[in-house]
RNA sequence: GCCCCUGUAGUUCAAUGGAUAGAACUGCGGACUUCUAAGCCGUCGAUGUAGGUCCGAUUCCUACCAGGGGCACCA
């Protein structure tokens, strides 16, 4: 039994040895509705908090304070070893404060226990998470490295709770924008051998942008874009056949270079071109689809007034992206046992994935159940909205160069190697992008300017690392001293610090049942100002002090909270910066 | 027009229905000279509007206002 449950228990009892009715003080199973043991919203006012003398108070004809204080006199009659004190706050929160033990002991557990911060959410399921999700022959542009951060986050916490992960990624290597590109590409001809992969995909970008620009504009173009469209499909041209293999090449290999920078692999990588005729069987082999004006179509209006109508096959007879949504679907089930299937996407695509999942629902119920779409929010510019096919796309690719630049000039300085100097820019300037993405809610818009969303100071995910270095910096002190981590503490009261460590285990849960990072970027943040104000305050090498040993085993506790907090966001955690 | 999402300091974000609505950036003002100053301390400053439910609403409900997304052959 943990603390928690411990003064649920000495709650329950109370309150039945005083005659007052509460079932149970869980949430979910209290008949009067909220009755819960939290934490103090301040950690000045304890470590656990009840509002049980608020919910109680009317039922039991009395006022919120008055119940509480007869509540407290009663615990107070036989208060365990495990509880320092218990205050009445605010409107009747009944406040509980643990001794300095219960911390020192939580920090032993941390330096014991190296997995410090999992739970068993997902322990035996089989999860598979789907994210990034570009396409070949358009640009890896900023949703993209949103998509990406969110997922191998997502992917990390999942994990973390015990799931067994599949990674995937799902790339459109067919479809209109292929045409586009590739009938830009029949006009101006494949770029120079000598260029870089990179240059190589961001001409190939370029001519997809152009290409989108005639279709729009150019009737005769329109028409030679839709003959190449069904070409690919078909590959019935032989020159059209190999500018498709080697632009989809190029840029497969640019984006596996974008991978290895923010450091993310998939187990699968699923294309269109695959999943399309899949689809077409299943949409061609069930009869929720009707035809019309030669299209075939899904009316989900018909099952949810709230939902819309929309194209599986064209009346050019070419799959859409809900048809290879289905293929792709059946696909991951046939490769994994899945327990569930975790698609992220831009809310953009919210209202889409609703009629494919109600298609599902119908034809295979047994996938749509397991299935759970994870919407982010869009990476937005002051001047409105990105769109890779009129090319005002800021590239994933040069605002990681941008902010990893950034701190090769802040660190030019320093005492370190070239080789460091460049490990380090890239860990912190990776960070500083990943950190301002995951630090808020998920569902929100990220409007983007790099002056101000990418910070390294404050709030954000250099922070963060360098308190971890700062800590780590300490802990070498320690060594060289030869001070190791003890247990036997001051009889101060406990720091904030010790107050949030072992708390990490709670908000990794909470991140991982929700499917939200922001949750420990949040944590992070918070435990590290903490230590960086214990920092500021207190000596933490010092020989003459016998509870040296104790600080520095806080120290390390820190620095292991830390720096599974950042593997959970994703993050590097430097030693040195 | 219909459907979905979002409105919190000057700005960017927090706040399982709870306590004095927290941070960061910006502005202003400090400290130490120590184990990393990308740091620490102080200070100014906010819940779109109007109702409702509740002991208690930034949070839930209704209407309105504002912004974004989606609404048949793009993904």
């Amino acid at each position: 039994m943990n603390i928690k449950e411990k003064i649920e228990d000495l709650i329950k009892n109370t309150l039945k040895s005083l005659n007052i009715e509460a079932k149970d003080i869980r949430p979910d199973e209290h008949p009067f509705g909220r009755v819960s043991l939290e934490h103090p919203v301040d950690l000045e006012m304890g470590d656990f908090s009840t509002n049980i003398a608020m919910v109680l108070a009317k039922e039991n004809k009395t006022n919120p304070k008055e119940l509480a204080e007869k509540i407290v006199k009663k615990l107070n009659k036989n208060l365990p070893t495990e509880v320092l004190k218990i205050q009445i706050a605010g409107a009747g929160f009944i406040n509980f404060y643990l001794p300095k033990e219960f911390f020192v002991n939580s920090t032993r557990e941390i330096l014991e226990n190296k997995n410090f911060g999992r739970n068993n959410i997902f322990e035996g399921k089989k999860v598979m998470v789907e994210y990034t999700q570009p396409n070949p022959f358009k640009p890896f542009h900023i949703g993209h490295l949103m998509s990406n951060t969110i997922g191998e986050s997502i992917s990390r916490i999942v994990e973390f709770s015990g799931a067994k992960m599949v990674r995937a990624n799902y790339q459109g290597d067919i479809g209109p924008h292929v045409a586009k590109a590739i009938y830009e590409l029949l006009k101006s001809g494949l770029p120079e051998e000598d260029k870089s992969v990179s240059e190589k995909a961001r001409y190939i970008g370029n001519l997809y942008a152009k290409g989108n620009d005639v279709y729009e504009t150019d009737e005769k173009a329109k028409k030679e874009i839709e003959e190449i469209n069904k070409k690919i499909y078909d590959k019935s041209d032989k020159k059209i056949n190999e500018i498709y293999d080697w632009g989809r090449r190029i840029t497969l290999e640019a984006f596996e270079e974008i991978y290895k920078i923010l450091g993310t692999s998939f187990n699968y990588y699923f294309f269109e071109s695959i999943v399309a005729p899949i689809g077409e069987k299943i949409v061609s082999s069930s009869d929720v689809f009707e035809k019309s004006d030669g299209a075939i179509v899904f009316r989900a209006e018909k099952y949810n007034p709230k939902l819309h109508t929309r194209v599986f096959i064209t009346s050019q007879g070419l799959p859409t992206y809900e048809t290879k949504e289905l293929g792709l679907t059946k696909m991951k089930f046939e490769k994994e046992n899945l327990d569930l299937s975790v698609v992220i996407t831009a809310h953009e695509q919210e209202e889409y994935m609703k009629v494919v999942n109600k298609a599902l629902e119908i034809i295979s119920p047994e996938f749509a159940s397991k299935m759970k779409h994870v919407v982010h929010g869009m990476m937005r510019l002051a001047s409105g909205k990105m769109s890779s096919r009129k090319g005002n796309v800021i590239t994933g690719e040069s605002l990681i160069l941008e902010s990893c630049d950034e701190i090769l000039k802040k660190i030019e300085n320093r005492d370190f190697t070239e080789e460091e100097k460049k490990q380090i820019s890239k860990d912190v300037g990776v960070s500083a992008l990943k950190y301002s993405i995951l630090k808020q809610n998920i569902g929100g818009d990220i409007i983007y300017d790099f002056e101000k969303s990418i910070s390294f100071e404050g709030d954000s995910g250099p922070y963060l690392q360098y308190s971890f270095a700062r800590a780590n910096s300490v802990l070498e002190k320690a060594k060289k001293e030869n001070i190791l981590p003890g247990f036997m503490s001051d009889d101060f009261a406990p720091t904030e610090v010790e107050k949030l460590l072992y708390r990490f285990p709670e908000i990794v849960f909470r991140s991982a049942q929700e499917f939200e990072p922001h949750y420990i970027a949040n944590y992070l943040i918070d435990i590290a100002r903490a230590y960086n104000t214990y920092y500021g305050s207190t000596k933490i090498i010092d020989k003459n002090d016998p509870t040296s040993p104790y600080k520095v085993a806080l120290t390390l506790a820190f620095s292991l909270v830390i720096k599974n907090g950042l593997y959970l966001l994703g993050i590097k955690a430097p030693e040195r910066m």
